[in-house]
DNA sequence: TCCCAGGGGCCAA
DNA sequence: TTGGCCCATGGG
């Protein structure tokens, strides 16, 4: 068992930058929270387990701080594959000075729903399939229920290490939910959605698919229909997860950001989506993703700075955690 | 009990 | 192409 610690700058062109958002919202399994780092395990390709654990300093300067453990000692190239991995899901490279320092303070909407998360980077996930499986389980419930059953389905499906008297666990491999009988992935909570999971998990394995090249990719158009061919997967799922996975330029429309959308900027009146996606995309070209993200999260309780009341309950916010 | 939820597949017109 | 129904599950 080795242990070591990696801090990774974030660039002063990066800030702000507001770890704590990161520690209380959209905190899905694998991921935990301990002592105010985000902790999760990962399977490397060589089969190494490691367990990291991302923190905050702000002196000398705002950095992540890695603590990472790992049974069998890591060679050169996958501490850099790791650290590189790790600038990823915590977008240290994403500017948003410009998003948070103008675009907010200029709409006093953006100005309300960004004051309490302000400077927050959208964390990405990993990979391309863990971002699908994710949105396939928001489909249709109320959002609370989608940390119990990724919970469920990393506890079932992921591999598991226990480190220091604690059991972590890896999001679950395509292989593995492609062999899993669908009964058994029923007994995650999943309900009808078990066989798009099966399904996604099974055409990625049959047809040797690899979604990760999806990032190299800048057509989106092109990106969205190769989503969509994927079974349970439809505008929305794919859509969102071009935004939190690929990190491109688009956005999501579903119950909730339709109704955002529509109660802020059109008075309430109901909106036809094709112009809902005009609105939105000369409005806010390449930050659509960001005004997406503010307009979705804890939006019940900014309404309130505006005299608005918001009928869907945001539950961005994840369960505190010990 | 019924209704609804941060959709998608399917089938009839 | 569009509109309605169904699909599990859990909370109000």
């Amino acid at each position: 068992m080795t242990e070591e610690t990696i801090i990774i700058e974030i660039p002063k062109k990066s800030l702000p930058y507001n770890f704590d958002y990161l520690l209380t919202h959209y905190v899905f399994y694998p991921w935990v929270v301990e002592n105010k780092q985000l902790v999760r395990l990962f399977k490397l390709d060589s089969d190494k387990f490691v367990l990291i654990r991302v923190g905050f300093t702000e002196k000398p300067k705002d950095n992540l701080r890695v603590s990472v453990i790992s049974v069998l000692r890591l060679t050169q190239g996958e501490r850099l594959w790791l650290v590189n991995l790790i600038k990823w899901m915590f977008a240290t490279d994403e500017e948003v000075e410009e998003f948070y320092e103008v675009i907010c303070q200029k709409d006093l909407v953006l100005k309300a729903a960004s004051e309490d998360i302000y400077g927050a980077h959208m964390r990405a996930d990993p990979t391309v399939f863990e971002s699908i499986i994710g949105v396939i389980v928001a489909q249709n419930v109320f959002f609370q229920r989608i940390y119990e059953m990724t919970e469920l389905l990393c506890k079932r499906f992921g591999e598991s290490q226990t480190i220091k008297g604690r059991i972590y666990y890896t999001f679950p491999t395509p292989q593995r939910l492609a062999e899993a009988p669908l009964s058994d992935i029923r007994t995650c909570k999943v309900g009808y959605r078990d066989k798009y999971i099966k399904g996604v998990a099974e055409k990625i394995v049959k047809e040797d698919l690899d979604l990760e090249k999806l990032k190299d990719s800048d057509d989106t158009e092109k990106i969205r229909e190769t989503l969509i061919s994927l079974p349970g997967v439809g505008p929305y799922t794919a859509d969102l997860t071009i935004a939190i996975s690929l990190k491109k330029p688009v956005f999501h429309l579903d119950l909730f950001s339709r109704e955002a959308i529509c109660t802020f900027y059109f008075k309430n009146k109901k909106v036809e989506d094709k112009e809902l996606r005009k609105f939105v995309e000369r409005k806010w070209g390449k930050w659509q993703r960001y005004v997406m993200l503010m307009l979705t999260t804890n939006t019940d309780t900014w309404a309130k700075k505006l005299n608005t009341k918001f009928r869907l309950k945001s539950a961005a916010k994840s369960l505190p955690v010990q």
